[in-house]
DNA sequence: GCAAATAGTTGCATACTGCAACTTTAATTC
DNA sequence: GAATTAAAGTTGCAGTATGCAACTATTTGC
């Protein structure tokens, strides 16, 4: 289990690696934001800061400078005018691809030197811890 | 492929929850330098950031709160004057054994639904996959 | 011995974070 | 249907984190 743990620590911190050099121009806390709205259809604020669990007041802040450089936009609801609608603009749908594009070649590469067998394991596994860790309650 | 981008982040973000929610009195960075410390030798501090991939300078104020709260101490280097080396105080040690525990356990609580060749199969993978991150330059 | 390199610290300037308090709109309640 | 309560977002702090530039102190290389 020792082992475990270092690996939890490495896999963690590789993955935030990857992240943070697929996202030039953007940090990882607004390359997430993107990414959780492209994930859906033209989400509320609330819905995206929740997915992410992150403080709705923070988030504000960070959907203001993503509009500001012009990556999203926030569109009043007519049906509750509470709420605002986050959708990317095109420059921000370019920008999610080409991190998307970033980290999948970046997990290519370290993953070159398995055969096709391990690395089809290794990615059903990932997915599979994923799942399980979603539905960690709190 | 778009499917492994979405498990990419969701992996990325539910490991660092579940981090988060395992180091009381400590952030999850801090967490990691202890982490990193306990794994090596009396390190020095440009050990651990570069380890870490941190900056020095917010390494250095790091380090000195973890000092300020006795988690860590600076030992001077009798042979090279210029470095520190740092090594867990009891505190230290204890609270990095608190942390692990919290993590497996964490990790357990949501492997468990899984069979045992299932839950072997997802650890295995794990630890390639981080041995393989850990290879990419830069 | 002196120039260059290395380890670490500090001075900014900027950005991130979250609680509290606020505004605006919608839902509930009586 | 007015009054209360709740919900969505925003802004005011105040504390913390981050990184570049510049600094001190030591060591290494020639």
């Amino acid at each position: 289990m020792e082992r475990n743990i270092s690996t939890f620590h490495s896999l963690a911190k590789n993955l935030n690696k990857i992240h943070k050099t697929s996202c030039e121009g953007v940090t990882v806390v607004q390359s997430s934001i993107l990414h959780e709205i492209s994930l859906h259809d033209n989400p509320s604020m609330q819905t995206v800061a929740n997915a992410l669990g992150m403080d709705i007041t923070t988030f504000s802040r960070q959907i203001g400078t993503l509009e500001k450089i012009k990556l999203i936009k926030r569109i009043p609801y007519s049906k509750d005018r509470r709420i605002l609608l986050l959708t990317l603009t095109e420059t921000g749908q370019n920008l999610v691809g080409e991190i998307n594009n970033h980290i999948g070649a970046t997990m290519e590469a370290s993953l070159s030197s398995m055969n096709d067998f391990e690395r089809e394991t290794v990615m059903r596994s990932m997915h599979l811890l994923s799942e399980k860790l979603k539905s960690i309650e709190k």
